[in-house]
DNA sequence: AAATATATTTACCAAATGGTAAAACTAAGA
DNA sequence: TCTTAGTTTTACCATTTGGTAAATATATTT
């Protein structure tokens, strides 16, 4: 009975084996072609299969780059409420969500630079995910960075345009990553390079709303 | 004498005529789709004039999208030097610089999402450019950031990373202004967003730096 | 071991793509 | 007016593209 449950088991996982390596593929072929750029063919060739066999897994194309946005996303929605951000200051809250996002821009670079593709693009695929998903959320977070302005925890900022910034800045860190290595003199960026940029994003997003340094 | 320059000049005139409305469609396709993703077709299509004819003025699509990314470039060195920013202290000169980059993003947002798209594709056209131009510019940028610091006029802040949040910040307002029209539910960026935009990312910076507000 | 479900390859194909070659048309100068 | 230079259109074409259909091979279940 175990016997039988492994054999199966073993190729169902298989199965999921390849289709995790096919998305990663995906998401790498996606990320320096966008979309429309992008061929099956080539996605196939990255992850060692054949283009056929590419179509056995991901029926067509849409689909497949619909599921590499879709899992960004996913972890995105997951690690980035700002209201449930660890901390309990402002402060706390802001280093806590600016940490958790550069994380994210230095662990999944591939899928931050297709999801900006495709807003660059005007969004076609996303629109409606940015409307029910993302607006809900961003008027959450305004309201609770205007509450702490009312309340005097942190210097008056305009509220939306933060959250611009904060997301520009961090972001960049997957998006731009040629060109801070070029003009950093260095053929990629290290562990080393994001504990700085997170400490001077961290620096100055906490500067500039004037919450209080607690170290 | 006069009249035959004439003539001369309105043929020679509809061809840079002509030639500019190439190059402002070839934007609008290339800033939507990318490089591979963009068909001379779609382009003459924008431009009114047939596939065969946008050959005849730009021989094949590299040549042309070249052209798109050099038109880009020229502007941005020209606007953009942080030294010849008008302004005698850091404030004036972040102002300045800040105010000047945002406004970049209004007038050419075509322009820089094609940037972008190009750099997050890894930049394979752009990276000699980067190296020999963008580069000494920036080593230059920073060192003056850095003179500042020991100076006493700003606060200690880390000047590479300082110049990262800038850029973003700012190129965010031309490429990611899908997302910012859905969020800010507008139909799209006029001037007031504009304004507000610039207000808030210089008090931003100019928070962040410790630099003294003078109005 | 036979039957069945799953996975992979082979053989195609219509449409789109970047581009060539040359014909036809238009404007300019002698 | 005739010639020449500049422009636009027409006719092609090899390659690449996303995808279908079916044959083949490999596991899994009975």
């Amino acid at each position: 009975m175990a016997e039988e449950k492994d054999k199966w088991t073993r190729q169902s996982e298989n199965r999921r084996a390849l289709e995790t390596r096919i998305l990663r593929s995906a998401e790498i072929v996606f990320s320096e072609k966008g979309y429309s750029g992008s061929s099956m063919e080539s996605i196939a060739v990255t992850a060692n299969i054949s283009k056929q066999n590419l179509i056995y897994y991901f029926p067509n194309k849409e689909l497949l780059y619909k599921r590499v946005l879709k899992e960004m996303l996913d972890i995105w929605i997951e690690k980035l409420s700002f209201l449930e951000s660890q901390g309990e200051t402002p402060e706390d809250v802001i280093r806590s969500y600016v940490s958790e996002k550069i994380k994210l821009s230095r662990l999944y670079p591939n899928g931050s630079k297709v999801f900006a593709h495709e807003i660059i693009s005007g969004a076609p695929l996303l629109k409606e995910y940015l409307i029910s998903d993302l607006k809900p959320q961003f008027d959450r977070d305004v309201k609770l960075v205007k509450s702490w302005i009312k309340k005097g925890l942190i210097d008056p900022i305009d509220p939306e345009h933060l959250f611009f910034t904060i997301w520009a800045a961090t972001q960049t860190y997957a998006d731009f990553s040629v060109q801070m290595e070029i003009l950093l003199g260095k053929k990629s960026l290290g562990e080393r390079d994001f504990e700085r940029a997170e400490k001077a994003v961290t620096e100055f997003v906490v500067r500039a709303l004037g919450a209080k340094k607690n170290n």
